[in-house]
DNA sequence: CAATCTCCATACACTACTGTATGGAGATTG
DNA sequence: CAATCTCCATACAGTAGTGTATGGAGATTG
């Protein structure tokens, strides 16, 4: 929300993040969007080229806030790899996830938006893998663990029905015993 | 394709796959589907009440094919429970996931379809876990890691960028040495 | 307090579909 | 070979959006 009641760019990008979240990038539109923000389509033209201009906004609000974000969060602890690494499996895993669904979901019927969040999985699979070389594994394994473990994260994503909480917990502990084995 | 030049269901159910696995539920249309077939919407709204009869029919098949079809294909095998898993990672991994993809992002705006979805992840982690159990592991253990490797599964197709060859099976020896530790 | 700048409303032309109603060509049966 | 049955084309009405062009109200600056 803007201090006026006049809307800047981050008020379309934040309610445009609240759909995507909901239902998807093909409901990602803007007259409905307007409606909502009880304007007109002749604000988003003023603020926005167009509708892809928008997406790739969304793209952007969303790569520097859950990959820079969280792995610099992580960092910030300061622990030893293995207490970071418990950690951030924790600060993943509690995670939502639908935004994370939504653009992979978009990603599928669009390269260019494929290509980007090619780079920001590149990015935290690297990131897990330096944690675990930091706990003494091998290159080998511990890229190999990193792709499974981050697999293993999105996975859960994937799957239609979230598990129970008491589940996750229990899973969270399996996986870093198999990591870390 | 039919022996007549006439089209029945399955037609249209094969070409609604194709779009489907290419570039989603969204982009399956009739009016392009039609075009496609090289008939006209008048062929489609006599072998199906509306788009979403077909969009149901497209579940179904993708249902019997992947869930128990892959199932009864292992079970056939009637090798013991640690070679029929590791002969079912090989099987699944081959599969290109683009049907599995387009499906659950489907379902992140479709509950109906979500439900659906749900019960085959179940079927199949319980399968997963029962090849486990038979190996002499515990309940608990079985469950938290065939959750775990499925996961690991699926979130290999969220992936934006499909990993290569080498480096899937180089992973599949991770994970079966992880999941049989 | 006039000129300008920001932001938005309105109206328009356009695209791309969905679903319905009807008729008609070709094969199939009696 | 007429009657019927399948399957499809055509035409129509309706919906839901995109993007553009233009003007105007309110705040801001000189």
């Amino acid at each position: 929300m803007n201090a006026a009641d006049r809307l800047g760019p981050e008020d379309w990008i934040a309610a445009a993040l609240d759909v995507l979240a909901e239902s998807g990038a093909a409901a990602v539109r803007i007259d409905p969007l307007a409606k909502r923000l009880g304007v007109t389509r002749g604000s988003f033209y003023w603020h926005f080229k167009d509708r892809r201009a928008l997406l790739d906004a969304l793209l952007d609000a969303w790569r520097d806030r859950q990959t820079d974000g969280v792995i610099a969060e992580a960092d910030a602890l300061g622990a030893p790899p293995g207490e970071t690494l418990r950690e951030l499996l924790k600060l993943c895993y509690q995670d939502d996830g639908r935004l994370e669904k939504a653009f992979r979901a978009w990603a599928a019927s669009d390269p260019a938006t494929a290509q980007l969040i090619a780079k920001v999985d590149a990015r935290r699979v690297a990131y897990l893998a330096r944690l675990l070389r930091g706990m003494g594994f091998e290159k080998p394994i511990a890229d190999a663990r990193a792709r499974i473990a981050y697999r293993a994260w999105l996975g859960g994503y994937a799957l239609a029905a979230a598990p129970a909480g008491k589940t996750v917990a229990r899973d969270i502990d399996e996986l870093y015993a198999l990591l870390t084995a």
